[in-house]
RNA sequence: GCUAAUAUGGCUCAGUUGGUAGAGCACAUCCUUGGUAAGGAUGAGGUCCCCGGUUCGAAUCCGGGUAUUAGCUCCA
């Protein structure tokens, strides 16, 4: 694939850029192809991305396209592509590119001009009677892109630099491939995400609910409680393992303690609030205050540090309604938070350890994951010092851990910076979900200590961490994950027991109660229906683990006809084999 | 909160140029006694998101809300 740069040159496009430089171009056919059919439209930004590209266009002086207009814009890009226009590059001196943009109304290439250092080079692309202030690279000729190659995926909108006080820009965005035949690929991948999406399988399992009673608000339903609770029950041992001690605190305090906690200045506005016998109170966003006091409820030792609270506190706040999505962004979860007071010494070994801990937990999952290192936010308290140190603690234990990640300025906690874990759904669109936040803050507005060696009184850090983030949003990613294929331990129904006619029901309710007894949750399906139609509901519907039938031949020999669904991947290839109720139940003890 | 689209039984969706609603699945009853991915019949079930407007007449057209979906912003 040729290549044409900022400088006129023309080369061979290394293999993987060849997506990013495909959707580029793409995106400046859009922008001509807009031009023709909306004069008055204005271009912002218009990059390539993950997933393909967009253009953020000012359509304020006339006529907004809709979502029918996605078709037409698409035959104009279509016939953009037809024309084969050569695409060429040319630089230009500031003065010169200004004006150039300026005459053709472009505001915001020229705002965006005038902020860039002067030493920066001003490189255009032209194709056709359309030019855009681009770095490039293109593509050589609009031709190059192949109509069956690309399509529009939806209208939305955005704002010049996101800013929300500036005229809202509209942004169209599609997706573009190397080939028509990968262009289809990735359409399957859509289709197959859909089916996946956990809150179509949420309801067809029974798991959660959404009400109109409560925006944001997840009802858990019998089937998912069982999901939730064995997913608690392996985060427990694992706790107590790692020498958490698990403490509850309450849902509202008093507003003063948030007042005192630094939330009241900083998060108000995302907090619950009541009243109770006149005094103001407060729903509870985070856990913090709460565990801070259980740590101030006694005197400590340096002998008892670090010292790991842990809790499964189930938080509310009020995010915009906007954002809300599933049991992604919820305005109530339960974070499986700790707190965890240490000495400044024992800052990195600890880090490592929490970093351990989540890695373990993904890992039991099968979860691949990214880790993001934020800094110091504008609305933020505490000294450039504790700030400098903290983000130093978090570094040395990345650093020393060899652990890859990236940096994302500005955007720590309000108390410290922070170590972030990002999970993919099944889009590929990324959660944040555990998370390490040091903090030097919260010790010190609540005058925390310990007795040292030197029996002085000292101040402790805080490090407030948790692996799953939310246990809902976690759930939400997990179902996506294995399409509702839950592993045999978290399983909802482990066993379904599907009955054929002229079966002993004796021997049924004797092999029931005898799995149920060795702890396996299973239930029977003695209805009068036909075998396949039962076996499909187990399986599509239900993601049963095991299905055992038993019919007379069952009942006679006292056996089991088994079937366990693929472990992974496909849904077909299983197959039936024959098992003593004892040889089941050892099989799927292995599995939990 | 912003931009756009969407909103019809529990679920998935039809519904022509405006003339008071349909299907499949699920559910109930009956028939079928069937060995591994949907046997058959009958029945019940709807404030066509809400509030206004246009019209003789609105699920349908218009306006305003609300919710959902996608994206933005924000965050676990």
């Amino acid at each position: 694939m040729k290549i044409m740069d900022a400088q006129g040159q023309v080369s061979v496009c290394p293999k993987e850029e060849e997506l990013g430089v495909i959707r580029h171009t793409a995106a400046h056919i859009l922008a001509q192809a807009v031009k023709r059919l909306y004069p008055h439209a204005h271009f912002a930004f218009g990059p390539a991305t993950e997933h393909g590209f967009y253009y953020d266009i000012d359509f304020s002086g006339g006529e907004k396209p809709g979502a029918d207009a996605l078709e037409t814009i698409e035959a104009e890009m279509r016939t953009i592509i037809r024309e084969n226009l050569p695409i060429k590059a040319f630089c230009a001196e500031r003065k010169e590119a200004l004006a150039l943009m300026a005459d053709r109304g472009e505001n915001y290439k020229c705002e965006h001009i005038a902020e860039l250092p002067a030493e920066e080079e001003l490189s255009f692309f032209r194709q056709g009677e359309y030019i855009d202030f681009c770095r490039g690279p293109h593509l050589t000729h609009t031709g190059a892109l192949g109509s069956g190659n690309f399509c529009l995926t939806g209208i939305s909108g955005s704002y010049w630099k996101n800013d929300a006080a500036r005229t809202p820009l509209t942004r169209i965005s599609g997706t573009a491939f190397r080939t028509a035949a990968e262009l289809a690929e990735h359409k399957r991948f859509l289709a197959e995400a859909a089916m996946r999406d956990h809150r179509k399988i949420g309801r067809e399992m029974g798991l959660f609910l959404f009400s109109d009673a409560g925006l944001g608000f997840p009802f858990f339903l019998p089937d998912g409680v069982v999901l939730r609770n064995e997913l608690l029950s392996f985060w427990r041992r694992l706790h107590t393992e790692n020498g958490y001690k698990e403490i509850s605190t309450p849902q509202l305090l008093c507003r003063s303690l948030w007042e005192q906690s630094g939330h009241w200045a900083h998060y108000a506005e995302n907090m619950y609030q009541s009243e109770i016998d006149g005094e103001p109170y407060c729903i509870k966003p985070m856990n913090c205050p709460g565990g801070v006091l259980v740590y101030k409820s006694v005197p400590h030792s340096y002998r008892e540090l670090p010292l790991r609270l842990a809790e499964l506190g189930l938080v509310h706040r009020h995010e915009l309604r906007g954002t809300l999505h599933g049991l992604f962004r919820v305005r109530c979860f339960t974070q499986d938070d700790a707190h965890i007071f240490l000495t400044q010494a024992q800052i990195p070994d600890e880090i490592e350890r929490v970093i351990r801990l989540i890695d373990e937990i993904y890992r039991k999952f099968g979860f691949s994951y990214t880790m993001e290192l934020s800094t110091r936010p504008e609305n933020s308290m505490g000294s450039d010092e504790d700030w400098q140190a903290a983000e130093e603690g978090l570094c040395t234990a990345l650093e020393r851990g060899g652990y890859s990640y990236t940096v994302n300025p500005g955007d720590g906690a309000f108390y410290g910076p922070k170590i972030d874990f990002h999970l993919r759904d099944t889009l590929g669109r990324t959660w944040q979900c555990g998370t390490i936040q040091l903090d030097f803050q919260l010790p010190q507005n609540f005058d925390l200590s310990y007795i040292d060696e030197n029996n002085r009184r000292v101040r402790p850090v805080m490090i407030h961490r948790t692996c799953f983030g939310s246990v809902e949003r976690f759930l939400g990613i997990l179902t996506e994950h294995c399409a509702g294929r839950f592993p045999t331990w978290l399983a909802p129904v482990q066993v379904k027991i599907l009955t054929l006619p002229g079966c002993d029901m004796d021997y049924v309710r004797e092999i029931s109660a005898f799995l149920l007894s060795r702890g396996i949750r299973c239930v029977t399906d003695d209805r009068d229906e036909k075998i396949g139609y039962k076996v499909r509901e187990a399986r599509q519907v239900g993601r049963v683990p095991y299905m055992v039938i038993i019919g007379a031949r069952e009942c006679e020999n006292r056996v089991l006809s088994v079937r366990r669904r693929p472990v992974s991947g496909g849904e077909k290839g299983d197959e039936t084999v024959t098992m003593t109720p004892e040889e089941l139940t050892a099989q799927i003890q292995k599995e939990v």
